[in-house]
DNA sequence: GTGGTCTAGACCACC
DNA sequence: GTGGTCTAGACCACT
């Protein structure tokens, strides 16, 4: 379940955010599913409805759920949607490397970096 | 030489400050260098002299560069100057590993994106 | 309410960037809430909408508020933004003590603004 | 003797100014006795000249040296600048001690600041 | 001459 | 409607 935690580096809304995209991206939430509405949220996790507001609205512009006015805010099933914002994801990452090695950055530092991501994973 | 490509998605003002920024950190332009005036170059690359004031303004208050009123603007040349764009950039390709890991991207896409820079050079 | 002061030798986009940081800050702008439009503000000032934008600009790179096309603009409200501003202003009044004690100024004058501004609290 | 020190976290600048600035306000540069040329110090420092001329043209806007065309530069005597310069910093002091008492920063931390900056002198 | 601020008005992309 | 960019032209303070 969906756990805010206020010892988090993160925003409330980035952890909200990230929780639910989890739950989409691993099937837990199926698509089309009806997620909780704004208040419905709000009132559950005790939080500023505008919080939640925020988390919804990054979700459906990254294209992980959608709203349909009076009905409320679904999942979205699209894998193709994932894909494309890898690739895109990708290719920044292919020209902030270019930059690194420009300005003589040894290799190593790269590789550490992704390494440490995938360790805490 | 500073060149605008008007086919680049990115607006003016950041064309001109990342080249800037390229030509500070790279030694191009000397430590302490006076940098063209705003007027100056605003003429030389037939811009609006607000847009070329944006990116001096956004090259200062990143620390890149220093304005003197009445006198002109100059580069903040500095080894250190290297160091901060390289853990800027280092921040930056940390967030995007981030989100990569977060939509399940094999780390070895990530891995290949770096050996592919460091292959070429 | 957000007032400009045309005596003030601010000029006016710190005016009201320094206002709506404070109203942010203090919480008199509730988190993600939405703030004022570009257009909106500078109807209610009687200001051109480009002096406005620079002050939202300012605040959203310092990170105090976000803005999405098409959407708004909207505070960034979280509790760690107060002792964001704390280090801030720490940090300031660090190098105003360093170049007072440079140019030896007795270390009570400095006690002694500190003394004046709690007292009166 | 002026000496730069490239372990310092200053920059070389920096260090120039607020040595000779030290200088000059303890009387070691008497009032009105000329400094070395900005080609003659920065053959002596083994430094980019451009540096140099950036510590000098700080020291002359902040009114410790004064510099004649074809002559050269000349420390500036007059004790008034420095107990003018010393107001505006303890007015700014004020302004921010008022912001941070005004998000309730503890006294203390205000103290603390002070209390460094005197230790380590 | 220099940097800096401000206005007025246009155009774009996104929603 | 929204934010964002750009232009044209004015004015100020400082050197």
């Amino acid at each position: 379940m969906l756990r805010i935690n206020y010892r988090d580096v993160r925003p409330i809304y980035e952890q909200v955010r990230d929780a639910l995209r989890e739950q989409i991206i691993t099937g837990e939430i199926e698509p089309d599913e009806k997620i909780p509405s704004v208040r419905e949220m709000a009132a559950k996790l005790v939080i500023n409805p505008n919080t939640i507001q925020r988390a919804y609205r990054e979700l459906e512009s990254a294209g992980y759920i959608y709203s349909v006015k009076g009905k409320g805010s679904f999942a979205c099933g699209d894998a193709r949607l994932v894909s494309k914002r890898r690739d895109e994801l990708l290719l920044q990452m292919k020209e902030i490397a270019l930059e690194l090695e420009h300005i003589d950055t040894p290799k190593e530092q790269l590789i550490q970096v992704v390494n440490d991501i995938y360790k805490e994973a």
